[in-house]
DNA sequence: GAATTATAGTATCGAGTCGATACTATAATT
DNA sequence: AATTATAGTATCGACTCGATACTATAATTC
């Protein structure tokens, strides 16, 4: 039992490396591409969450939950991103404290010009279509294992969460009691809870 | 044809969302850990590469070409390393322009005490051994094609190394001409070239 | 052998990161 | 009505990280 318990220890910290090791290149190259727009990486990550966030998650507080910081960097990284015009501030109808954060048309642009790595882009040309979708199957069951094990919220798509029902053809959330578009159950949200 | 690299696209760009979103968590996880001990991630980082890699390696340069930073980014985590104890310099016995930067008992214990996730820990209790060697490969794979597609130099142990041979008993590299020890083996060399 | 070029490393600057703390305004609860 | 919780902002300080400029030593060229 204690050697089981060692072997996994063992396992783990191996495939750890590897994902930092991933990581820290990837976040590198992205680096260098946001450099001429003269954006850092983590402001680059909220505009990309803001860009695929519902209209429950486009607050402060969702890219709070989102990127793991506290709110007060999170306030910071959003003041850039407004001042550069790639966000716009948009008052709650009903909750007076609660700020909306509207991705501008520069903003997606260029979030849709440099999502895509080229790294990644030039590595899966050396890989078969296989071996890719295994890749990408066990990463998203480690990322799900990591967010239940860690009680993470999820940030999953609405199609895939409990709160949302179809009642009568129309989706619909349980949890705001609001009815979804067939664009808004691919978006994903802060209150996802897995089926 | 077109489509067929629309969908690699395609399933590349998920791939790299869901390892980023994975690395991000690790990161912001790590940070914390830190923060008790006053370091940075990056200096984390730096320290644990200089704990697994060999004495060709073991320079500004090595962590610069490992980091992906430049050199004088890397020339004040590695100040912030001594100044704490962590690392100690030696001069090149003979290249007077190098300094080789040694681990210290401290800075062993800290890495050594740091380096594997909780997060991943509790992750890898949930899945079955089976589903994390899959992950495990899958990253090795994944890997491999970024730094093979990009010209990246692949830090790896010198016992996978071209270079290394073994003519009468021990082992030896030959881009050094040195012979090398067991434990020399399993380090990972700045020059390392996959067999 | 001297001049040139390449390499290893350091020092300084400036815009930005990010947790901590303190603060305001509004909503929810008691 | 008073208290507590929540959303968000402002400021501080130690640190990041590319850019630039610099020194010292080694390698190369003429």
């Amino acid at each position: 039992m204690v050697l089981i318990r060692y072997y996994i220890l063992m396992i783990t910290s191996i495939t750890q490396q590897t994902l930092e090791r991933l990581a820290s290149l990837l976040r590198s190259e992205r680096r260098n591409r946001l450099l001429e727009y003269g954006l850092q990486p983590i402001q680059f990550e909220a505009l990309h969450y803001l860009s695929i966030c519902n209209r429950y998650s486009d607050t402060p507080m969702g890219v709070t939950d989102y990127l793991h910081q506290t709110k007060g960097s999170v306030s910071q990284t959003l003041k850039v991103l407004e001042k550069k015009g790639f966000i716009e501030k948009e008052a709650d109808s009903k909750d007076k404290r609660v700020a909306h954060l509207k991705v501008t048309k520069t903003g997606r642009e260029l979030v849709n010009g440099l999502l895509a790595s080229p790294l990644l882009q030039q590595a899966s040309e050396q890989l078969d279509k296989n071996t890719f979708a295994t890749i990408d199957t066990a990463l998203n069951d480690l990322l799900f294992a990591v967010q239940s094990a860690n009680q993470f919220k999820s940030f999953g798509q609405c199609r895939t969460c409990i709160h949302n029902s179809k009642p009568n053809g129309g989706y619909f959330c349980e949890l705001t009691q609001e009815p979804l578009s067939i664009k808004d159950v691919d978006l994903i949200c802060r209150e996802h809870q897995p089926k």
